[in-house]
RNA sequence: GGACCGUUAGCUCAGCAGGAUAGAGCGAGUGAUUCCUAAUCACUAGGCCACAGGUUCGAAUCCUGUACGGUCCA
């Protein structure tokens, strides 16, 4: 339940009502109507801006146009009170009833509150991660991993069909100096002593991997030409360092489906990608003009095979192929996406790091294009990860090799912490975070600070279980307490917080941020410390008063309703929600 | 040379699809624990929303330009 959608679609209903009757006319921009909570609480629980945005396609002034609406609105069952306000917004309460009937509703729907058809079940891929098989994955990788994630689990919430996909970078030229890495390796743990080249991958899980060949297939390999060992080897170091990731990211919770560059190659993707290209008129032959400034020294006119890549907006044209004949990257990876339309996905999201940043327009072109416009790429970018130790940078330096995986920064946080943790900074803004702060228990780490919210909450009906011990206070009960006795400022903040849940999550999927998830739960877990705070300070205001039972019920269906809330936010984010917190165990969380 | 992102309180950041007097946390100041976990809460002070134009009933939010910072560019 969604009161603030209620209201909406209520008022959309009338005004569409007057535009029948011909007390307005056709055409007005409906969608430029909203109904949102008042900046200043004192206005009301409601406000729209209907009549300011109205009244000029209407040709009459927000006054007139306010009044009329406020004489419906005022008729509603919901609504205890409407008035015009400031240059023309209308500021609602609900009646009691109203937010009574939230309260039940989140009771009866537990974890499915806040959930919407907004999607109306319509597919949408989501490819996040997709990081080259070419080693584990480090703490860089983290936050796209937990935005994509997130965002895939919101999209869910409000009724899209969702796939969430990684893509196997495992074709082209980096996966061949892996498997050549693997065979220097390999040669090294059968007792030769092999410098590695440069551009090699020198990370000590190069020489695991080699162990583990040398375990299955013994010396066999020693002596034999490249063109033999080499797709051997490359695949069995594709293998492993893929077993490693997908260990990496179920610890984190997150399940994809893989899809690899090389399989999407092998069948014929590229040739079928280019050849549509071609049907559309979109591919030519020609010249690439040098980037102005910095002009390469090595520079050379030549003719390519060229992408339309200008027609979509993007800066130049783009080769398909090199020189050589061969494929550039970009057009296995319009292959892929191409792809990705032909198995029903015309929405598609991409989350990628900040470095990817310069490839948006091209391949959003390319989409476009070769789906004829029936279909559209969304990049989500994440800015990089600065990691602080007790104040001091901890250095992420691949040539010291002290790279910090994550696999380790799981083991030293935790999966929930350090997700919760990556959706604290808008994702395209650089996230800092100090790993003694997150794993603190105080309230400037946030994850505490939520965490503990819940935990009081439990706290506070296992106390109501021992207190009235013949009482039913299970969720089903409680629908049936005496809502009437909330009536502490406290308790009207935390209802309200509750209700702004659906609106929330349906306004974080459609802009694709999911950190608003974050910050709303830290809003909500102040109300909820705040309503616990004052019980303190007043004991008639604690949540449970030993000899008023139906006082009692009513501050335990809200609370319960808040940790609901609070709960169905966490597991949007993979977080998991804790009963208890114990100030001297070293794990928190 | 170009593209993209950013600039909001002393510090770190929110600000939802333009809306009413711009919000939190930290830090500063004042208070609140016989009490369900004070690991928290309440109150006070603090802002020409980088700068200059534009769009409109109305701009931190949209557009253009400038400055500064960042990322990327066969």
């Amino acid at each position: 339940m969604n009161l603030f959608a209620t209201f909406e679609s209520r008022l959309r209903a009338h005004l569409n009502a007057m535009v029948t009757k011909g007390e307005l006319p056709e055409g007005l921009p409906l969608n430029r109507m909203t109904v949102e909570p008042p900046r200043d609480a004192s206005h009301g629980d409601f406000a729209t801006n209907a009549a300011m945005v109205l009244a000029k396609p209407a040709q009459t002034n927000p006054r007139a146009l306010a009044e009329a609406l406020v004489a419906e609105i005022s008729g509603w069952d919901e609504v205890a009170s409407a008035e015009i306000a400031g240059p023309g917004f209308i500021n609602l309460r609900a009646t009691e009833a109203a937010w009574h009937d939230l309260l039940r509703v989140i009771l009866q729907d537990g974890a499915g509150y806040g959930s919407s058809k907004m999607g109306q079940g319509k597919p949408v891929n989501v490819e996040y991660v997709s990081a080259n098989p070419t080693g584990p994955l480090h703490l860089g990788h983290a936050r796209g991993a937990v935005v994509g994630d997130v965002l895939a689990a919101l999209l869910e919430k409000v009724g899209f069909d969702v796939r969430r996909e990684y893509y196997i970078n495992d074709a082209g030229a980096q996966v061949d100096v892996l498997g050549r890495t693997a065979y220097a390796r390999y040669r090294e743990a059968l007792g030769e002593s092999i410098p590695l080249e440069p551009g090699q991958y020198p990370g000590a899980y190069m020489i695991d991997c080699a162990k583990a060949m040398v375990e299955r297939d013994g010396d066999q390999w020693l002596g034999r030409p490249e063109a033999e060992w080499l797709p051997v080897f490359r695949d069995f170091a594709i293998a492993y360092n893929m077993t490693e990731v997908r260990a990496t990211l179920a610890s984190m919770d997150i399940e994809q489906v893989y899809t690899s560059e090389r399989s999407v190659v092998d069948a014929g993707g590229v040739e079928a990608a280019v050849a549509r290209l071609t049907e559309l008129g979109m591919m030519y032959r020609g010249i690439l003009e040098p980037p102005k400034g910095k002009k390469p020294d090595d520079w050379e006119e030549r003719e390519q095979l060229l992408f339309r890549s200008t027609d979509f907006g993007d800066d130049v044209d783009r080769p398909l192929q090199k020189s050589d004949g061969s494929s550039t990257y970009f057009a296995n990876d319009i292959a892929y996406h191409f792809d990705k339309f032909q198995r029903g996905y015309a929405e598609q999201i991409d989350v990628w790091g900040e470095d990817h940043k310069g490839y948006i327009k091209r391949l959003q072109a390319a989409l476009q294009a070769i789906s004829d416009q029936q279909a559209a790429l969304e990049i989500v970018i994440c800015n990089i990860v600065k990691v602080f130790k007790n104040g001091e940078p901890v250095k992420l330096s691949k040539r010291a090799g002290n790279i910090i995986t994550l696999e380790d920064m799981v083991q030293e946080i935790g999966a929930s912490a350090l997700r919760f943790i990556m959706l604290t900074r808008r994702n395209h803004e650089v996230l800092e975070f100090d790993i003694a702060e997150v794993t603190a228990a105080t309230k400037e780490n946030p994850v505490f600070y939520v965490q503990y919210a819940h935990a009081r909450i439990s706290s506070a009906l296992r106390k109501a279980a021992e207190v009235f011990t013949d009482s039913r206070i299970d969720d089903r009960s409680l629908c049936d307490a005496e809502f009437a006795h909330l009536q502490t400022h406290e308790e009207q903040r935390l209802i309200s917080a509750v209700a702004q849940f659906p609106r929330l999550v349906e306004s974080a999927a459609l802009a694709r941020e999911p950190h608003r998830v974050a910050f709303y739960l830290s809003d909500l877990a102040g109300a909820i410390h705040g309503l616990w705070a004052a019980g303190n300070v007043n004991p008639a205001q604690r949540i449970v008063v030993d000899d008023d039972l139906p006082l009692t019920q009513a501050r335990l269906a809200l609370i319960r309703a808040a940790q609901i809330t609070l709960a169905t936010g966490l597991r949007l984010l993979g977080v998991v929600p804790v009963e208890e917190l114990r100030r001297n165990e070293q794990e928190l969380f």
